[in-house]
DNA sequence: AATGAATGAGCCTTCATTCAT
DNA sequence: GATGAATGAAGGCTCATTCAT
């Protein structure tokens, strides 16, 4: 639930917030973005300098409540499994990129974060550093514990991605299987849902890749000698 | 490798895809893209009726363009795995997303895909039906039967969806892992190697899903009597 | 006579000679030019590639004509003393600088000359080499004629300057002394008479220069002994 | 030397000397001023009205302080010859227009004079009446004086405007005559050394106009007899 | 006395498009 | 078939100014 701003600045990037998701950069307006907000058209360039420096204003902003308001990581007790940390991660992603305004059905916030993806401006050169990074981080700690010791980084990364992307699947790609009708987003507790089929599903396709990991290595060592059969 | 156009109409169509791809419907100007191509500005107008009409035959050309070269099914031998047809539609999706022109970094192709996914325009509801639907038909299908009879529907579109995401996310997020150095694309075999990640995690996950399926069942059937423990 | 050109780009020189003379390039408004030459509000951009692509070329072609015009010299026969052609330098300089259109009492030329001199654009860097280098080149070596073999560089440059300045004052202070009265520059063959005293003026001038620097030689010759007394 | 000014006017009043001088009144802007001046931007309305009575107070100081500064005139002891007042008036009013601010090289009031004169702004008119027009009359009464009797007001205003073109076109031509190394107007002495130039060259030219006019006459009065030869 | 916030008007420029050739 | 010239609409932005504090 998103209050509204009653300072000009505040109304100015919620309305940003609308109308960037919905038209993209350049497809945006300033004109439109004040009217929607009620502003004069100067105001843009006022507070924030440019539609430039609104844009990354309103992103940082974004992506800062977005992370803050989902953490994909907490103090868990002593001896908490690798796969139960997963499972917490993956729902603070998932939620994280498929939160939406209440009774909204534009998911402005990941609508946005998908098109810096699909079409990274140089605003999100630091937004990466900021926020990507450090969350990127945790997740391959977690990978690492849950592939074991035989994974190389290159394994790691390759599940890290297999993972997310999912993830961001369900974000970026909602106008696609909407139209197809496999999933509507909109039903309550989809997230959970989800989060869940993912953990399962990547617990699973990783248990597979570390079998895998395994057997190579014991075959190796077995090579000279006859195989187990 | 893409052969270059010596028609006007096709050096426009060339150079349409790069800028398009680069900046986006919105982004690109039309006075950029005959520029590219070395033809007259009315040009476009001339050959496609305007900016809109060549966006959509462009995305129409480089989608057929581009599934026609890269299939995801065939004539399999009576016979053949679940198993096996993944592997192929896995690759060939691989393909079609990562693809790119002999010698350029840039996958343009991908890009607009990307793009058109993040932000669908209204190109897109036509291009869905033609192109994406029989392509999940297909997947679909396969998944059914690797998950076997206990699947339900949703259980299928999620496997499916996890499957895809994955792959779409290679195509999408190349400048978030690019920057993040998880992945570099530009390496020889990577589309192979990937693929095979890919098939093998996904087997992976949905074995999973399927064992899960199963011990349900069997749990419920067993409801009243001791659980396996 | 200025013959009204009927090209766009033509229309739009004319009216912006107006505007800039009347405004300064600060001042003045590409809408305001293309009312005035009832072109599109386009047009400049389209034909100049801006509002400082017009005003250069609008100094091109307006110097190169009253130039053209105008000349400071011409084939004079053998033996044609420098006091003659000083005459028809002065005549020919002051023609360029008040020369104005016919039936309109403001002089753009000179108006827009005389801006540039006050306040030189980037334009200008040009234009001096091009148009008034020369000029003043011809009128160097009259002068230094004038003044006989004792004159340094520096004696020339002051008298130069000093017969320059008559001139160019009638062309830029007209807005002071129309103020104070002293002069009326609409009468006909006031050019004429302007010119006739600013060569009397300036020929007595030179000639009581010419005066001093011999008696300060001859002074020179003779000290230690009697001067002539 | 000009003392800085601490009070916020008096700071705004410096600062819009040197952006005005430089940039024009249509070039500057408040913001620039008020950056300079390290104010508030609403400081200049608040102070003076807005941007033109900030103009116009500013010209009025500029040309207060400069007339205050250096005299054309003074009590000249009785029977002082007009040559001897004509050279204290040159060198006065090549003061006024030569005068710049100690260690720099940007003649800003000069300047900002010439700015008025080549396009006067309605700040103009005061101005005229006064400061410039008691300056004229004094160079009118000493002119008068040394064209002697017979010389009409046509004559003498031909004579004024000679002289004073020569001096205004140092202050303003200088960008012109700068860039052809014509002269250094930044070498010490250089305005003594004009004055004595221009007062030698203008006497030098009135007393040819005085020959010619006495001349006229005679000849006028011989007319069917012999003319002198 | 002075200011930060906000504004309406207007700026130059760029856009996709049209039209006569 | 193709194009150079021209255009109306709209773009982001800057301006001097105002107003509540």
């Amino acid at each position: 639930m998103e209050a509204k701003k009653t300072s000009t600045r505040g109304k100015i990037l919620d309305a940003a917030g609308e109308i960037f998701a919905r038209e993209g950069f350049s497809g945006a307006t300033v004109r439109e973005i004040c009217d929607l907000a009620g502003t004069n058209i100067a105001s843009v360039n006022y507070h924030f300098g440019g539609k430039v420096g609104l844009y990354r204003e309103l992103c940082h902003s974004l992506f800062s409540t977005i992370f803050d308001q989902f953490p994909v990581t907490r103090d868990f007790p002593k001896g908490t499994s690798p796969e139960d940390r997963l499972a917490f991660f993956v729902e603070g992603l998932l939620n994280r990129l498929l939160e939406q305004q209440a009774g909204e059905g534009i998911p402005k916030k990941s609508q946005l974060l998908a098109r810096e993806l699909a079409a990274p401006s140089p605003v999100m050169d630091s937004l990466v550093d900021e926020f990507v990074r450090p969350t990127a981080g945790v997740l391959f700690e977690i990978i690492r514990q849950i592939l074991g010791p035989r994974a190389s980084e290159r394994d790691i990364s390759h599940c890290l991605l297999s993972l997310v992307g999912q993830c961001f699947y369900y974000g970026m790609a909602r106008p696609i299987f909407t139209r197809l009708n496999f999933l509507d987003l909109n039903e309550p507790g989809i997230v959970e849902e989800l989060a869940r089929h993912v953990t399962r599903f990547s617990l699973g396709g990783m248990a597979g890749i570390r079998r895998n990991l395994e057997n190579t290595v014991a075959a190796k060592a077995c090579s000279g000698g006859k195989g187990i059969g």
